[in-house]
DNA sequence: GGCAAAGTTGACAGCGCTCTCCACTTTCGG
DNA sequence: CCGAAAGTGGAGAGCGCTGTCAACTTTGCC
């Protein structure tokens, strides 16, 4: 419910502030069940207002999304450096991944807009302010020696983007079975004596950014 | 190249033929390179005939996806059968699961022919002709005790969803990086003192099955 | 060579989506 | 209570996609 808008500019009518709400509301619904493929049609029904006054208020998808999703983004934020404050540091680690999952489980929407709303202003900020936080988290647990030498922090960055396919898959057979692939990566992290060391170079933070666009390039339907 | 089609219907005349050898040779340069995204349009362009004659040849994209990938997804079967014959258990599975994810990261119509096209005939033969041998490599390993009790077939199955998105995404900024996210996945299934069970019980076959169907379900473009 | 069957072409119908536009309605300050 | 400014509704333009069809061309058998 953060309103930063009526600061900069004069404030809507008292009708056009009711619609905006409504429309944030019904999307938030709706997004968070379907995720971001809501058409704007759908959201202009179930907000029971018309498509031209969602395009008014919000003139493209992604000012909407922005609107939506900065609040759950913060959480996200928050999560992370929270878990800067958890003693052990491989339950910090795994704690936050799982935490930041868990709320990526119960809104469709929102993971969403984490992985491929890339290049929006939310999210290039979020990841500028997540970045040094995940890399503590790592040091720490490298530090420890909890986890495998050579795990970065787009390691860790890269575990949504795995774990998101099982996660949408299951949602309506077995909501909780992610966890069993989530279980999984962060084994994978652990460090182990038989382990070997990563193959393949980590990547630098552009990097990182232009595999999260690309990846969002997605399939023939069915 | 294989033609079974000549034995079940009078062959077809050979200007047909030649448009039918263009259009497949076309598709296959097209969609391993962009994925099943291509459209007909597109297809038609490339093979140098009209869109009609594509839907003529084949009547929807299924009987073209067909065509084109029963080959390859045979050769997948026959990795994982010859993944049996491997001395070293870990090694058979660990080689299998690489191997046959090399081949998708190679033909990317193909990795998502295997992900998205789940009913079709082809991937519904297919998953019946793999289930028992991935079934076979994985207990293998558990009797070897190389990896984690409670591991399964469907483990196995869900890693191509896990891996994927990051071999869409690193392809044109570091085509190798999939393997390092690989490389934790299974390193996640290796047998190992402090690894606790793994948590929410397995898939059973037909969840599987819907698991997959409800993955393809994808994001909002951008 | 002729002709029926087989094949090809490409314009076009239909769909769902994003986004625009303007005639109409509502609000609110004076 | 009035009028300008703000807001709204919803038809429809434009796009890219799937799939169709009727007029035309090619093939191959006699």
């Amino acid at each position: 419910m953060s309103d930063d808008r009526e600061q900069t500019c004069r404030p809507l009518r008292k009708d056009a502030e009711r619609n905006r709400q409504r429309i944030l509301t019904a999307a938030r619904a709706l997004l968070a069940e379907q995720g971001l493929g809501v058409s704007h049609d759908q959201l202009a029904e179930a907000a029971d207002v018309a498509v031209g006054t969602v395009y008014r208020r919000f003139p493209d998808k992604d000012s909407l999304l922005e609107a939506l999703f900065t609040e759950d983004v913060d959480q996200i934020v928050c999560l992370a450096q929270h878990s800067l404050e958890v003693a052990d540091p491989w339950e910090a680690m795994v704690g936050f991944i799982t935490r930041s999952l868990e709320v990526q489980a119960g809104n469709r929407g929102l993971k969403e807009f984490l992985m491929f709303n890339v290049t929006s202003d939310t999210m290039t900020t979020c990841r500028a302010r997540l970045l040094p936080v995940i890399e503590q988290i790592v040091a720490r647990a490298q530090a420890a020696g909890v986890i495998r030498p050579g795990v970065t922090a787009y390691d860790l960055g890269l575990i949504p983007l795995m774990v998101g396919p099982v996660m949408d898959g299951c949602r309506a057979v077995r909501p909780e079975l992610w966890r069993r692939s989530l279980d999984i990566v962060i084994e994978g992290l652990r460090a182990c004596p038989e382990k070997e060391r990563l193959p393949v170079p980590d990547l630098e933070p552009d990097e990182f950014v232009e595999l999260l666009r690309q990846a969002q390039t997605s399939p023939g339907r069915r």
